[in-house]
DNA sequence: ACAGAATAGTTCAACAATGAACAAAACACA
DNA sequence: TGTGTTTTGTTCATTGTTGAACTATTCTGT
């Protein structure tokens, strides 16, 4: 072992650590983090980036979106999307219509390549959460995506 | 209204959605998103980045800390640290001291000048996270925080 | 019908994050 | 002791993200 790693134990002070909303929120961060950098290696094989995935999975759910309405489920700004699309169009995964009512608006919707790429993609997503939420019962998991839910719908409206 | 939005309400399909993990960890990243958005435009006034507030926490609660266990423990490259450290350091927030043992390292600590920063800083972050986590209890966050701690320990040992 | 406001998308420049390659220092171990 | 390996921090090129300014189109109210 490095002698000057152990002779640095850190006293490790605290303060708003020990409010547990704070701190409890710390690992959140924390964890979404991780997940996210697994999650992107775990993508790479696909050739998919995580923002393309957003992507991709938003299309799908609400096919014949706006950029403008993408872009704010996606809690991006439009110039994100702009620039995000042309790729995945490229590789054939996504189409991009105008639409006939209202000539500034471009229809997105995913192509049978995307759709295919998206439920492999997915399988890989899922497959990982499984694993890190093993520990976790379902339970658990609802209430967490309900605080979750909460905390959002209590920013978007601001 | 805009005719036009109205007149395209989505069907909304579903898949993997149905999966409970999956659902509810999207809940967790939009409300992340949502959560840093807002937490960077609170610290804009006091001039702080978010990821200089990461920076500010951890050297605060690991005093002594040398660059890499800071990158580690805020799972950012080591490069990261390098760049982001000369403006805090012009700032005066933070002080970089070479290891008398090992001249590789550089021991990072808090100025009187940061640590009255990060204490300003704290107080936006637990305020905001006071009121996005006002609709759940304190036994509810605990849970969040457990389930989080075991995603973060399940990745961390790979 | 028309002027002004609002909206959708694009462009661009500034900024931040990443990882690979590198130099210096410390370590392992024969 | 000396050689090869590890570790720490830096540099740099690539990539991603952001917000402001801009164009084109649509809406609003008279």
């Amino acid at each position: 072992m490095n002698k000057t790693q152990a002779a640095t134990r850190e006293p490790a002070r605290s303060l708003p650590w020990d409010n547990p909303r704070f701190r409890n929120w710390i690992a959140v961060l924390r964890a979404e983090k991780a997940v996210v950098r697994a999650l992107t290696q775990a993508l790479a094989p696909l050739d998919l980036k995580l923002a393309q995935l957003d992507v991709l999975m938003n299309v799908y759910r609400h096919p014949d979106t706006s950029q403008h309405e993408l872009a704010r489920r996606l809690l991006v700004g439009r110039s994100n999307i702009t620039m995000a699309l042309p790729e995945l169009e490229k590789q054939g995964l996504l189409r991009r219509e105008g639409d006939a009512n209202d000539k500034r608006v471009i229809r997105l919707s995913l192509t049978p390549k995307g759709e295919e790429k998206l439920m492999k993609a997915l399988a890989v997503y899922t497959d990982l959460l499984d694993k890190v939420l093993a520990q976790s019962s379902a339970q658990e998991c609802d209430m967490l995506g309900e605080i979750m839910h909460r905390i959002a719908t209590s920013l978007e409206t601001e």
